[in-house]
DNA sequence: CGCACCCCCTGCCGGC
DNA sequence: TGCCGGCAGGGGGTGC
């Protein structure tokens, strides 16, 4: 489900919690793709939550230190500290209740916040994952390439990136450590709107298509934020409210059905094991 | 390196 | 109505 764009409403959907303390953590069912581990109740517990950030699909709670006020005040948050880390998976949600909302049916961590309130995450598939630890360290991280809506994200580097490699642009698109973010249903939707094919070896991209590509990746990115992500099933930001951009794809999942720019069928094909779509006519 | 293929897990949809 | 296969936004592992 939850690709950059949703993740960043996500984000952006539960920054109110920053400054809240930890009250009570409850891991009903552990068994996600990692187990949660036996001690991550009290790792968290006592502690407040300093910042959200997102790297990729992935979201970082950053944690306060369990140390004395005045050591406290001279640490700079953020720099080696620790943080919760928290991937959704396919299906992973964190819902910001009120305190004592009864559970529903996937509700498997909870996590009661001051001020009445609690962070739970739901997951059907339990795909997810969530560990605390030193930011530094989180191996799941090392996986995660710069971010394609940074400003510091240039032509130049998406060039380098494409330089040598003989896999499908796509593939690139979605590969974590070479762009950090990017799933299966905006790949698709970049590249028609760059208007290249999934199947085109990367590092046959002229410079113009690089340029094009870039620019497309950021449109739609950021127009997907814009519009709160794509609810295709059953995705919901912090305050359970649905995304609108599923109104606004132009290939993803239509396969069959008439491109909305010249009318030719839209086709579908597999790479690396994930639906491509692509119109055959628009894209090259 | 690239990729085909498997796994993890539940839900939903279409066909029969 | 029910059952079954296929597919789904994720990542990770293996073997070629």
């Amino acid at each position: 489900m939850p690709e950059l764009p949703e993740v960043e409403t996500i984000r952006r959907s539960l920054l109110s919690i920053i400054g809240r303390r930890i009250e009570a953590v409850e891991v009903v069912e552990p068994r996600l793709r990692r187990r949660v581990a036996e001690n991550f109740a009290s790792q968290l517990v006592g502690r407040l939550i300093e910042g959200i950030e997102r790297r990729g699909k992935y979201l970082l709670f950053h944690l306060s230190g369990v140390l004395p006020e005045e050591e406290r005040a001279n640490r700079r948050p953020f720099a080696g500290g620790e943080s919760l880390l928290v991937h959704l998976g396919m299906s992973g949600a964190l819902l910001l209740q009120s305190a004592g909302t009864p559970r529903q049916l996937h509700d498997h961590v909870r996590i009661r916040l001051s001020g009445d309130v609690q962070l739970m995450y739901n997951d059907p598939r339990r795909f997810g994952l969530l560990r605390v630890g030193h930011t530094a360290e989180f191996v799941e991280l090392g996986n995660v390439g710069p971010d394609p809506l940074a400003e510091t994200f240039s032509a130049a580097d998406l060039a380098a990136l494409v330089r040598g490699r003989k896999k499908p642009v796509k593939n690139l698109l979605m590969d974590q450590r070479a762009l950090g973010g990017i799933g299966n249903i905006y790949a698709n939707e970049i590249l028609f709107r760059a208007g290249i094919r999934p199947g085109r070896q990367a590092r046959r991209l002229t410079r113009a298509e690089i340029r094009r590509l870039l620019g497309a990746t950021r449109a739609v990115l950021r127009s997907a934020v814009r519009h709160g992500g794509s609810s295709i099933s059953d995705y919901r930001d912090g305050s359970g409210r649905r995304g609108y951009f599923q109104l606004r794809l132009r290939v993803y999942g239509r396969a069959g059905e008439p491109c909305l720019r010249c009318r030719t069928a839209i086709r579908r094909t597999v790479h690396a094991g994930r639906s491509s779509f692509y119109c055959p006519k628009c894209q090259r």
